[in-house]
Parts: C-alpha cells; structure tokens; sequence
DNA sequence: ACTATAAATGTAAGCGCTTACATAATTAAA
DNA sequence: TTTAATTATGTAAGCGCTTACATTTATAGT
C-alpha cells in the first residue's frame, strides 16, 4: 500500500504538498495539484486514515452506541444517523452496549481509543455521574432517549409520559375503563415515563391503578406473550391492553389469539414506537408514533454543526412530541 | 488524557516496559508490573488505539458490511457476528452498504483505511473483480452470502435455490397447482437463487413457469402489497403465493387481506428468512429457515482462527442448508 | 567467586501522516 | 528595475505507540 511518501516522489514535490492536496486546506498552483492527482491515481494510493486521525488529532468517524444491532427501532435510528453523517462525508463506528453499565461503558471506550470525533449515544445503563465524567475528558458527546437535567442541551428525547398517556387515554375514549398495561423494563428510563403517562391518564379519568394488571417485560416479543399470559391468567377482566412497545404487543396479540380473543371485538391492543411491521400486523397495530429517525437525524444534526461546523446550525429540537396512529387493534367497547 | 510516556515517567520505567506490561507479550517481573498498573490507574491511562495501530499495523478491529442497518435479517446478521467477535476482545465496525456498487466500495475502503485486521463482507453490488482485488491487496476479506467459485473458502453462504424448492415444493405437495411468486431484485444473487429453486420444484411436478404468476420486488414490505396487487390484478387464479422474503409475505398477506382473502383458506402464503416477527403474524408464517445468525458466527470463527489464531480452528462449513418451518400460513388446497 | 545463560529493561528508529515555520517563487506597486 | 507583499513549496518536528536490538541485571552451574 502505497504511502504519502511514494506519491512525493513520484510527483517530484513534498510531503507537505501532498498532504494539502490531499486535505485541500491550502493553497497549492493547480499544475502541481495535477501531478499528485495523477501520482496518486498511479499508485493507487489511499490515505492512511489511522495515520492521519494520529497526526491530526481527528477522525472525522462518530461514534454511535446503541444498545441492540437488531431490532426496528434501533435499526431505524441507526439508519437515520449513518445515512446523515455519510452525506457529508463523516463515518459511523457502531457498537452496541446491551443495555448493561459494563458493556455500555467497554463499549465507549472503544469509540473514544478510536479517537471519535464525537459520540452519539444511546445508553441505557451507565450512570449520570460516568456521562458528565466524559464531558469532563473532553468527549463530545449528544444522548439520544436519555434526559440529562444538567445536560439538557446535549439531549435529544422523546416526551415518552405523554406517548404513554395518548395510548391509555385514546383506550379510555372508546370506553374502556379495565386496562391492562404491558411494560417496559423499569430500570430504563422510557419505560418508566411510559408507565407514568399511563398512571396518568388512568388518574385522570377516576380510574385507579391496579398493579394486577401490570406486568414488566423486557421489550421483547416473547414478553409481550408472557405478559399477557400472566395477566389473564390472574385477572381476565381486561378489555384493553397497552403494550410499552410494538414488539410486546405483537406478541400480546399472537397470545390473546391463542385464548381464543378476537382483536379488537373482545380485547384493544395498543402498542408504542410505530415500528415498520406495525402496520402489517393483523389487525393493523394503532400506536404511538415515536420519530425515531427524525431524532437520529437530530442528533447527526448537532455533531453535523457543534464539532464540524458543517451545517448552517439547524434549531436543534431536543424534546419531540409523540403522536397516536390510530388503525384496527383498538376499539370501542361493546356494552355487551 | 495520559500518553504512555507519562505513565512511564510515574513508574520510574521506560515506555517499551510500559508497552510491555499493556501488550502481555513480553516477561516484565511482577514488582515493575505492579508499578506500571498503579501508574495507569493514577493517571487514568487509556492506551490510544490509533497509535497502537499504527505502530503495530494490526487494529484488534474487524469490519463488517451490510447492505442495510435496519431489517430483522441484517439485525440479526450483525447482532451474532458482534457478540462473538466481542467475547474474543475485537470489536466491529459496521458499515452500510445499500446495495449500490459505488456505496459498497466507498465502505469497503472506509473499513480498509481504519486498517481492519479483516473484513466480513455482505457485498451485493460490488463486482467479482473488485473483490479478488482486494485480495491481491493482502485485504483479508470473508463474504457472507454470495459465491464466488475461485473464492470458495471465503464464502459462507445458504443454498438459497435449495429454500425456493423447499417452499415450493411444500405448496404443490399440499395439492397447489397455481403457484405465484415474489421475487427479491433479479439482480441479487440469492433473489436469482430462489426463484431458480422455484422453478426447479414446479418442473419436477410438472408444472410450467408462467411469468404472469411472477412479480419482482426489492424485498421490502411495501412491495409485498404491490406484488400481491399486481398479481391479483392480472391473473388471480393461484392459490398460494410464495415470497423471497418475509418482509414481503407480511405485505402480501395484508394485501390479500384487503382484498378478502382468507388465509390460508383461499390463499396459502409461504415466506422466506424465518425473521423473529414471522412467528408473530397472522396466520403465523410458514417459511424457510436461513440460519444467518449461525452464518454470522461462522463468519467471526473463521476470522478469529485464520486472522487472530485465537480459535481452535472450528470446521468451517461454508454451504448451509436452510429448513422449511411449518406454521399456519400453508394449508392444503381444498376441492372446492 | 567466576562464567555462561537467561531474564529484564532500556534505547531509538520508525509507523504515515499533519502542520508550524522557514524559504523560495511569483506578482503587484512604485 | 526594485521592493514589498503574496502565494507556493519545503523542512522538520511531532502525534502515541511498537519492536528490533543493545545493555544491564539476575540466576545457575562449577
């Protein structure tokens, strides 16, 4: 693999001047401009780029955390992020954290020995006090679903409480007053907002709060079945049933159809992010639309313009509002 | 954040007893050993990989194209390389390539210039010379999911042909004569493939191939409904639908939905992948199981033991053979 | 105690670039 | 022309590590 010091040679100049070219940050007359371009072409040649972030101190790649590879929801933000940051000509490091502190922060530490320019992240599980430690070495860093009190202008989130609150309140519009909800995992912080929108909207119409009809899961589709096991097994009075996710609640359908349960006749099913298969389930899922890509767009938005100067500062909008698709798994409660 | 120099001072050594005590590779007594670490843990040491990777020329990383960052097949693709490769201590760098010769190359160099220790390639569009160029480069590179017969041990890849006839051939043997097809993009490799295996299993019946009953899609959800609609539209006499992938068998079962059709009753419907959301449709979706997480892990193994020689050399198998999963979405073809 | 060996540590030359600074070439002004 | 101001190019010192080689120190054998 060719190096910049071959190209010198066989373009008769300095280092110095082939790394303007190469950079384009200097002045060079375009007669010798043109016999690098054509060393280069000759030789092949591709920057080193290890080389170069060591010199220069920058990488120009982002460092993106998330905490699953697989998954709608995160592969939409992924998605958003990289397609982004490519168009101007940044690259994405992605690595994912499991939502475990260890993993999450092996995980960080990664991007940062890479020498990111800056991290967009997605964590779940490591503490306050190790993100504010970050900003305190220097690392550029913008959360993504994760609200920070002192570092609010660094995060970009999701009003999940109120999502949590259209999907139980749209339940208790169409007349439903026994409403079982499927949860997030409470130790992330979405879970526990979603939940809180519920209570509230719960409270708000009289109806008070009934944890028999509350199970935890895990986010996961085989929850969304469990959950609905359990709670039907202990308490089959429900005639609606909110799900923390699409996942839980697609799970939760195949379940209540296992019982037997027309959807929505005999049981609404609501679920949350409005994942891409959500609109292919049947019947068709209503849910919370959470923007996911848009806030990933966001986020490559703020390193876009705070660490690149690249971008004529888009408004960063650092809370979105979330909104109720309506489609057919919710429906209005028969008087039977 | 600290150099090894500075650590090197704190510890009263010199930098190469530093270098030694980070790598392992050379004996260092304990009693300097013990001073180096409480050197770096003072001083927070954080060895700066890019300045390792450049004096060693080895980065410890190994990148990883896919075609897409969302999807429940790449999801899972990613997903299983990265958990195996991490517990050996690499890490991944992911890059997209979306299906575009020109995007895949400009990845492909990106992972090159951050000097991957290998590259495990999901490359669609690129060419077959680009590729075996890279290997005249000393680029080590494992393709998942396309075969190049001078390459065969750097190919992983499923026996798509064999999925189309499994599929098919499970529709005629429940007495389906008139076969429609959705076909992935002719111009992937395991699109060709499994519309091949189609072909195959409805000659060994007898059957002649009527390109009416064949509509071509990209894979995704949405051209599902277009092909389900374009076939119904023209020639709605078949009885079952296979689809190249799941995504598109979910689209096709809304839109036959929407157009009355009762599943399987009137219309069998056999997809392809075996995605996680498979089993959550409704009726839950026969299909055709591609094992591409134990393909991804195959993958990693075969980096581990020929890069890294970490491994005890796992047998590699490089044609996996997919399985047809029985669920409700198939039924016999009834006399009526 | 005295070598011969082996083990531990140090020295210094890179890895392939960027960039401040110095120098040379060109252009404009007088 | 000369000189000053610009513009183009070169020189060389790093960036933070690894590693061949040299040197020193410890261990064992006699």
């Amino acid at each position: 693999m060719a190096t910049i010091y071959e190209v010198s040679k066989a373009a008769g100049v300095s280092l110095a001047t082939v790394s303007r070219v190469i950079n384009g940050n200097a002045r060079v007359s375009e007669r010798t401009k043109e016999k690098v371009h054509k060393a280069m072409a000759e030789l092949g040649y591709k920057p080193n780029a290890i080389a170069q972030s060591l010199a220069s101190n920058r990488s120009n790649s982002v460092g993106l955390l998330v905490s699953e590879l697989h998954g709608s929801f995160f592969g939409d933000m992924m998605s958003s992020i990289e397609s982004m940051l490519r168009d101007a000509g940044k690259h994405v490091v992605i690595t994912a954290g499991h939502s475990e502190a260890e993993k999450e922060k092996q995980a960080i530490e990664f991007l940062i020995s890479r020498r990111c320019d800056a991290l967009i992240l997605n964590a779940e599980a490591v503490s306050e006090e190790y993100l504010k430690s970050l900003l305190d070495n220097n690392i550029e860093i913008i959360l993504i679903n994760r609200n920070i009190e002192s570092l609010q202008e660094r995060c970009i989130v999701l009003d999940n409480q109120l999502g949590g609150y259209l999907a139980t309140k749209a339940a208790i519009e169409q007349g439903h007053r026994n409403i079982a909800y499927i949860s997030g995992p409470h130790f992330k912080e979405d879970a526990q907002q979603r939940l809180a929108g519920h209570k509230q909207a719960l409270e708000e119409a009289g109806i008070s709060f009934d944890s028999s009809l509350c199970f935890e899961g895990g986010y996961h589709e085989s929850e969304g079945q469990d959950g609905f096991n359990a709670l039907f097994k202990q308490n089959n009075t429900f005639t609606a049933l909110i799900c923390a996710n699409d996942e839980m609640a697609s799970g939760a359908m195949t379940a209540a159809r296992e019982h037997g349960l027309s959807i929505p006749n005999e049981l609404s099913i609501i679920g949350f992010d409005n994942v891409l298969f959500a609109r292919y389930l049947y019947p068709k899922l209503t849910t919370v639309d959470n923007p996911i890509a848009k806030m990933g767009e966001m986020a490559a938005n703020w390193v876009l313009s705070n660490i690149y100067n690249t971008k004529t500062s888009t408004p960063i909008n650092h809370l979105f509002k979330p909104e109720l698709i309506i489609r057919d798994s919710l429906g209005a409660l028969h008087a039977d």
